[in-house]
DNA sequence: CCTATATATGCTCAATTCGAGCATTAATTA
DNA sequence: TAATTAATGCTCGAATTGAGCATATATAGG
């Protein structure tokens, strides 16, 4: 096994805190070395903290006073690219790699945060493509699609052409089966190839390579550009959301200990990005044990009360995915 | 935001090499430094090597020849007590945190490797208890549910003991809906934690701590244990593999190009665990649209002669998940 | 009190999916 | 030719899921 003195290496840990509001889906953003909002930052000291988790749970809540509940390894970034001038700012030398471990975390509420320039913002500010739930986004038919469809026709050869359109095809959902919600990343990185968002103009800059020969106006329409990688990172987080939303109960960690159904629908289409169908949610979420009725109702300014419920106590154990469908054959005696 | 120079990190590179023979599934092993095999393992040079995927390729290339296909980044560790002896060998000096950086990777077929020590070996011989495919495995049954249970009644409280429990329940399918094959971290880490692995043993004791109070001869008997914890990446790889077969079509990432219903039947069952329905398995899988029929077939040693099939080409466009059931409004127009 | 309006909640229907298992086909072997 | 073996075809019933009609219970305005 070869032996390397690494060149050296700073970790930094990073976490996407996601709380509902209403029907706003948030995300708590600080604001960055280079004015940009980012993601909330610190970096692993290993002398200091055991793991990972007890390291990042220490300086949020230095930094926020946000005691964090539910949170999830998402994804190690270490790309070049990433070396400045975070790095610089951490304490590097120049070369410096950043390696960023980010995490997901889930808040019940948007509490109050204090902290320099710490605010919690729709995570559709950055996204607003992601956002359907009044119909087709109009960024999304009137722009976006045209220029990644002129970017795959900017294709050097015929089968990038083919590929390009295959990967639109699949995450826009122009394909067969539709938008997949939980596709986040692959739309982000796309539109990033594509030149579609402030990041890629920037980081070509940064390296020196030539621009993006897409539209410049388009990508200063396509919402809020963070620092670093960080919308990248919040493209993960939220892909990561909507898709364990299908197979674990989390929506439980991002609501308060009662609520409506209407509320809990709410929460839920603020997440996936798209209505659902009232009464069969309710089928759903009554049918699948996932809550219960308490005896108290509220009163909305006009119609029937609704009735208030709470998580059921017997949670974490729901459960099936499909997919390529696995035919069992026969679960338990 | 707090600077501060971090205590020198290591980031290093492991990889889970999954291939599938016949009806064994298999994970590429190395010697370790401790003489336990291992995954493959190599420092991250970030002089060298843009990005993980490069780095990782390169010195899975250069220990092995093996050129890997489809690779997915699965968890960083980086938890205390990863220091040595791996850290003092790979030339951090006393107290150097290693972060490893996991990475699953799939191969069609398990290749001839070259390398000191490199062998493919079935990942049930590292967790026996995982193979369900001849019936509940009778390690599961006769020694690790009863040592669990035990375990969990050494609680030192009552809320103590009833978490335990129910996380046994969960993870070993004792609850409602029975074994989830994809649970297989959950597993391994309640066995860690109960001292019914070897690695709780020797971590323990070169913590400083004392001994677990599980039976000595459990942590003998439930399979091959590893160096580190690679045991426990394995188990996420594992993990991985089994909850990616139901959305994502990475089974014919591990077949021969050309297959039949059997032997891709065999492949899913090696992976899963148990066994499957043979007729349904070709009703989803023909259905799908996820192989086309060649013209081929093939004669068995007896018994009608088998269509042969080959992956669908325009695969990548499976999906759907289910679990909290979202009740969509309606797709397209 | 009565009516219009707004929600919440209950319920039905049809299409589809999924677990099971019987039936048929096409080969080999005795 | 019969027995055996494995592949393949097909049907049945239960459960799930998308849709939408119907009913219940509020408020607001006359």
């Amino acid at each position: 096994m070869t032996t390397l003195a690494s060149a050296s290496v700073l970790v930094g840990l990073n976490a996407a805190i996601a709380a509902i509001d209403g029907d706003a889906p948030k995300i708590l953003c600080v604001k960055g070395p280079d004015g940009h909002p980012g993601l909330p930052y610190g970096p692993f000291d290993p002398a200091r903290h055991r793991t990972f988790e007890i390291g990042l749970r220490d300086w949020v809540e230095r930094q926020t006073r946000l005691k964090l509940g539910f949170i999830e390894q998402l994804y190690t970034f270490g790309d070049k690219g990433r070396e400045s001038p975070a790095a610089l700012i951490e304490g590097g030398g120049v070369g410096t790699r950043i390696v960023s471990v980010g995490y997901l975390a889930l808040a019940a509420e948007p509490a109050n945060v204090e902290g320099d320039g710490a605010q919690w913002r729709s995570w559709y500010d950055f996204f607003p493509w992601e956002d359907w739930r009044s119909g087709v986004p109009a960024l999304l038919s009137n722009t976006i699609m045209s220029a990644l469809r002129a970017w795959a026709e900017r294709a050097e050869d015929e089968n990038m052409r083919r590929t390009r359109e295959e990967r639109i095809g699949v995450a826009f959902g122009v394909s067969d089966l539709g938008w997949e919600e939980e596709r986040t990343l692959d739309r982000y990185e796309l539109m990033y190839e594509a030149g579609l968002v402030e990041e890629a103009w920037r980081d070509r800059a940064a390296a020196g390579l030539p621009a993006p020969r897409s539209d410049p106006g388009v990508a200063r329409r396509t919402g809020t550009s963070m620092g670093s990688d960080h919308r990248r990172m919040l493209a993960t987080a939220i892909g990561r959301v909507r898709g364990k939303l299908k197979y674990r109960p989390i929506i439980f960690d991002l609501t308060t200990p009662t609520f409506t159904l209407l509320s809990l629908q709410q929460a839920v289409e603020a997440i996936v990005g798209f209505e659902l169908h009232k009464q069969n949610f309710r089928r759903s979420v009554e049918r699948g044990g996932f809550v219960e009725k308490t005896e108290l109702s509220v009163q909305q300014p006009s119609g029937r009360p609704a009735a208030v419920f709470k998580a059921s106590d017997e949670l974490g154990q729901d459960r099936t995915a499909k997919g390529l469908t696995i035919p069992r054959l026969r679960q338990s005696p």
